[in-house]
RNA sequence: GCCGAGAUAGCUCAGUCGGUAGAGCAACUGAUUCGUAAUCAGUAGGUCGGAGGUUCGAUUCCUCUUCUCGGCACCA
């Protein structure tokens, strides 16, 4: 019997025995063959080794597509590998896949790696990739593969077979020349040397068995992997440039915040960073007056029965601070919802007062591990852009679509337009019954195909433990996604703080309660903020918008009067009477990142005119002081 | 929290195979008034993250500890 074999072009070509995807790249020329990474066979990825042995669709993936860099990847993860286990005997293998910019590997190793050893390992692995050892897939019964792991000491993979892999599955082991081999999906390319040259180890950490803390602690080593040289390189260059933006480093450099030893986790805003803070803040408080909230303001510290009966102390006490005076504990608050229901139930609410919302700057204080602090990204005191809705059910659609159009808009204004959307869904440890959550899940689902989002991802058990929530993700400048805004359906706050409203029948209905943040933890959203301009902020979110430098000391009185005239029109304006050139000044203030440097000499002050240079261009404007306001003051 | 690395002047960093530290920039003082990315000269500045130990002697070696960084776990 012959096997048909169906190209993309719809050509069709018969062979007598099954075919291997090596063989037919080969038969159409040695070129395409060399280029193949690993063919489609019916829309699945095979290795090109393999003989296909059923009439199929059939695609060749050349190392320039995508797939074929994920593979490329994978098997430099797997090369990684061998070559660990050669330098380092003993150390046992877990798993190893791709990455978005190359691979890593777990292994299980009683001595650390060492920064040394990377360099070693990875020219091992160029060895190995030099060496070109064929790697070829086989089939195994589990038993075997079972009994063969436990014999090689690899007890992490004989664990993995047993529990994680069901009887009736394929189970594949790729062999990597003679003397090693590990138990992987695939596919892989036809021998070591197809990895090529462009993969560079990066660095060593930690992870979990399997992903969790309860198990053992492994030793991941990571690796960049492209197809080719240049696009390593580029890569590299990425990175580097991606360091400069660091919001740590630009604090420091434009004098924004710190931090220190006594208050790990928390900000000292200086008066440039505090600047940035206002102006972001002023900005969302208009939103908040757009959109119908009305500001309001909780304490700060609550008895600790109040976080007990919401269920926040169950969930988080771990995580939350406290105190006391005179025999009673005092949570210090994580969240703001409990104070926002304390302040809706102190009156009585009819079914037209709904939809009532709250907003605040909140203040939370959360003990987060201390592993989890990065910067002003992670903090354990942050501020809130928070806003509680109560409303009912029937209302929450069009509540959430407009929140998500407001959110979408407040995030083009900061300049972001790259957002990840996700839906994160019920958890195991949650209140409620699954109908209620079935129906909050559903109403989120609603209200985003509502707002016209087409497709979002869906995250199974990451929900907050009170409902599910729909949350908003911007990525640093090193590619770390954070959680910015969020909107969450809760069922259950209401009911375990005995909040209520009157309906039409005069009889008391529970409210339902819609959290909701756009820019999420204020300090987060001005690391990202930084991050993403690399410190030179938007004229109107700037700190110092404008400097007003003299050329001459003559023109120091001139320079006072320029800056009193924008200052009392509401710019952010300073000036450098300094005795240093005008160079100096102008090459200070332009790594100060301060959008407008207003340059005034002898001339000017006869003229009574101001020369402007804008950040980025070395253009100069010269202009009257009332143009010059004028202009300074729309932006 | 777990694994690993680190902490030296305001900042960026060098250094001491154990004999109490140095550069550049910034700061301060003086001179210079110079039209769009660094004017010159001088001065001052550090219990080398904290505690303990070894030692005649510790910034350097050891232990503990705090914080930071990278990774993982966590993230209401």
């Amino acid at each position: 019997m012959s096997i048909q074999i169906t190209f993309p072009d719809g050509n069709v070509k018969s062979f007598e025995q099954a075919p291997t995807g090596l063989e037919i790249a080969t038969g159409i020329s040695p070129g395409l063959a060399k280029k193949a990474v690993v063919v489609k066979v019916n829309g699945d990825l095979w290795d090109l080794s393999r003989p296909i042995d059923r009439d199929a669709k059939f695609e060749i993936v050349t190392r320039d597509k995508p797939e074929a860099l994920e593979v490329i990847r994978h098997d430099a993860a797997h090369v990684l590998a061998q070559a660990v286990q050669e330098l380092f005997p003993g150390t046992q293998i877990t798993f190893g896949p791709s990455t978005d910019v190359g691979f890593y590997y777990d292994f299980a190793r009683a001595e650390p790696f060492t920064e040394a050893d990377l360099e070693t390992i990875e020219q091992r692995m160029r060895n190995i990739v030099k060496r070109d050892l064929p790697i070829v897939r086989e089939v195994w019964s589990h038993d075997d593969a079972v009994k063969h792991f436990e014999k090689a000491g690899e007890s992490f993979k004989a664990e993995w077979i047993r529990e994680g892999i069901q009887a009736d599955e394929t189970l594949t082991i790729y062999k990597q020349g003679d003397a090693w081999l590990d138990m992987c999906l695939g596919p892989h390319l036809p021998s070591t040397g197809r990895v090529g040259t462009a993969f560079k180890l990066t660095r060593v950490g930690g992870a979990y068995w399997r992903g969790d803390a309860n198990n053992a602690q492994l030793q991941r080593i990571y690796g960049l992997a492209f197809a080719n040289d240049d696009d390593l390189k580029a890569h590299l260059k990425m990175v580097e440039e991606a360091e400069k933006r660091d919001h740590r480093k630009l604090a420091k450099q434009l004098d924004l915040f710190h931090q220190q030893e006594e208050a790990p986790g928390m900000v000292f805003w200086h008066p440039k960073g505090w600047a940035i803070w206002q102006a972001v803040e002023q900005y969302v408080r208009k939103v908040y007056k757009k959109s119908g909230y009305k500001e309001v303001r909780g304490p700060q510290i609550m008895d600790v029965s109040l976080w007990k009966k919401s269920g926040h102390w169950d969930n988080y006490q771990d995580n939350m601070f406290f105190t006391e005076s005179e025999k009673r504990t005092y949570a210090i608050k994580p969240m703001n919802c409990p104070g926002h229901v304390q302040i809706y139930n102190a009156g009585l609410h009819s079914y037209r007062d709904l939809p009532i919302r709250y907003a605040e700057f909140g203040g939370c204080h959360r003990n987060e591990p201390s592993g989890a602090l990065h910067g002003i990204m992670r903090v354990r005191a942050f501020t809130q852009d928070d806003g509680h809705i109560f409303c009912t059910e029937a209302q929450i659609e069009s509540e959430v679509t407009a929140f998500h159009q407001q959110a979408m808009q407040v995030y083009a204004d900061f300049g972001f337009t790259n957002l990840d959307i996700k839906l994160a869904l019920r958890p195991e440890k949650r209140l409620g019954d699954d109908a209620t959550w079935d129906r909050a899940e559903d109403a989120l689902r609603a209200a985003l195909r509502a707002a016209g989002v087409d497709s979002w991802t869906e995250l199974a058990g990451e929900g907050a433990f009170y409902g599910p929530k729909i949350e908003y993700h911007l990525k640093d400048s090193i590619g770390r996604a954070w959680q910015v805004g969020t909107m969450q359906v809760d069922f259950m706050m209401p009911e375990r703080l005995d909040a209520h409203y009157i309906d039409e029948h005069s009889q008391r209905q529970r409210p339902v309660m819609l959290h909701r943040a756009i820019v999420g933890s204020m300090e987060r959203f001005i690391g990202i903020l930084i991050e993403h301009h690399a410190g030179a902020l938007p004229y109107w979110l700037a700190p110092v918008q404008v400097v007003v430098a003299p050329i001459v000391s003559d023109a120091d009185g001139y320079s006072d009067e320029v800056a009193a005239a924008l200052s009392t029109a509401g710019v952010r304006v300073e000036t450098d009477l300094r005795n240093e050139k005008i160079n100096y000044k102008i090459r200070e203030h332009s790594l100060q990142k301060v959008p407008v440097i207003v340059v005034v000499g002898r001339k000017e002050a006869e003229e009574k005119t101001v020369t402007l240079r804008r950040l980025g261009t070395e253009r100069q404007e010269t202009m009257s002081l009332a143009d010059a306001i004028t202009q300074l003051t729309v932006q």
